[in-house]
DNA sequence: TGCATATATAAGCATATGCTTATATACTAA
DNA sequence: TTAGTATATAAGCATATGCTTATATATGCA
């Protein structure tokens, strides 16, 4: 398998996104697969402003792409990325967010807007 | 081999520290051993008071340790720390500084402190 | 068309960050 | 003991960051 190395300054920029809690939780959210906007508020409990932003920085950097379904807005994370295996391997080692869609879809809010 | 999650909170703080372009550099630099001040002030042209501070926040974090040597204190990657295992990836996926070391010693530099 | 829902953007503000300069501390050697 | 070298700390400042509230935009549906 051929490595990738990401340039140190990429690097540091793509760290320094996943250096926040709120985002490194949304990160971890998408990796279970795609996710909207109503989610992310949902689950980390902040303004659906707040959550916009931090998925504006996710989308500029290029970590996660946004596809729009109708009234909805859903992300994922660009596997196609160059700092993607940063992101992949940042993921394996943090616990994962099953856990909180379960939740959310016990209490009907996942199914009510998705 | 087992797998040690590292919290989530844990890790976004370590993935701040690491997000920083002179940080990750410094972190380059330990990985390839034990470096002291001196020798980040001259590979990253910066004030010792600006690398000093940033060897604190890495020591505060227990993402490095310090011994000191005499008059010279060398910093190295604490591998023992929790978080290790992201910084060990994360540096995997990054170009080595092991040529910035070279011109070092090339200078006469690396010998001139240590 | 008009209203409700989902999301984005803008402006403002408090706090965090990363440097600078000045100074303190610790060690070495004359 | 005194001077020199290596490093740390403190204070100050400009800029970045992450929220808030208010508002704009886009879509779906009656």
């Amino acid at each position: 398998m051929e490595k990738t190395i990401i340039e140190l300054e990429n690097a540091a920029q793509t760290l320094k996104l996943l250096g926040d809690k709120n985002r490194l939780t949304i990160l971890g959210l998408v990796r279970e697969g795609e996710c909207c906007v109503c989610e992310f508020v949902e689950v980390l409990q902040m303004s659906q402003p707040a959550i916009s932003q931090h998925l504006r920085k996710l989308r500029d950097a290029g970590i996660v792409k946004e596809q729009r379904k109708g009234q909805w807005i859903f992300y994922s994370l660009n596997t196609s990325h160059t700092t993607y295996p940063i992101i992949q391997q940042v993921l394996e080692q943090i616990p994962d967010q099953k856990e909180k869609l379960r939740a959310l879809e016990d209490a009907g809010l996942r199914i009510q807007c998705c």
